[in-house]
DNA sequence: TGGACATATGAACAATCATTCATATATTTG
DNA sequence: CAAATATATGAATGATTGTTCATATGTCCA
């Protein structure tokens, strides 16, 4: 069962990185908030309003999306914790959540451009 | 044609954040950089990688995956500039390219944990 | 209350992606 | 050179995703 044993390479390595691994839980938890920033329309918009506060029909505008479309992609970014909202009369306005996202989407900006 | 004059929310404000974004090749660039970090299994390939060099079989066994899905999320990784490798023999290692990539990593950790 | 506006949601379809299996390449050893 | 090992790659298929369209909800104002 174990391959380890059958063309094992460096059993040693492998057990103390394993060891050191976060539990598959965290490992879920951040791919899941990497897929919800793997789109470029949804950087675009988690870009947008980490600049400003703005509502959906700004951000459909900014992202040359569909209010509709622009709405399917802000609950995603709301069910992860990456967006809030906040409604003023008819107008649902929405801003970043956290400070994390913005510094992570910098810290990658760096990455790309480098 | 421009859809800010008719149902028009806040344009100055949208006007300054749209001149704020960066191209939309960069913006593809980090969406592709997110979306290579969007699965479990890549995560934690790249997380084992900043423990320590390993080569693919040992991911293999890390991961609970077959030498070739490994090899294939390898590639992924390695056109993205997250991962190098290099050959010593039958056998090939890999490393993590770039620091920006582990402190990407820890970050967002801490924006799932938190 | 009814109509207009802003946003949200459900379903469906097209496009994209990950995994698997078979096969190919590269390296070492006999 | 042939066999064995380690890794890479291509093609196919099954799953996932983004967008669209139609419709629903919530809010304001007449």
């Amino acid at each position: 069962m174990d391959r380890c044993e059958e063309k094992a390479i460096h059993v040693e390595k492998v057990k103390q990185v394993v060891s050191r691994l976060p539990e598959q839980d965290t490992l879920q938890g951040v791919a899941d908030l990497f897929k919800a920033l793997s789109d470029p329309g949804r950087v675009r918009i988690v870009l947008a309003l980490a600049e400003a506060e703005l509502c959906v029909c700004d951000l459909a505008v900014v992202c040359n999306l569909s209010d509709s479309a622009v709405s399917h992609q802000l609950r995603i970014l709301r069910n992860l914790k990456i967006v809030r909202n906040r409604r003023e009369g008819k107008i649902m306005f929405y801003r970043l959540d956290d400070h994390h996202v913005s510094a992570l989407l910098h810290q990658s900006l760096e990455h790309v451009i480098e």
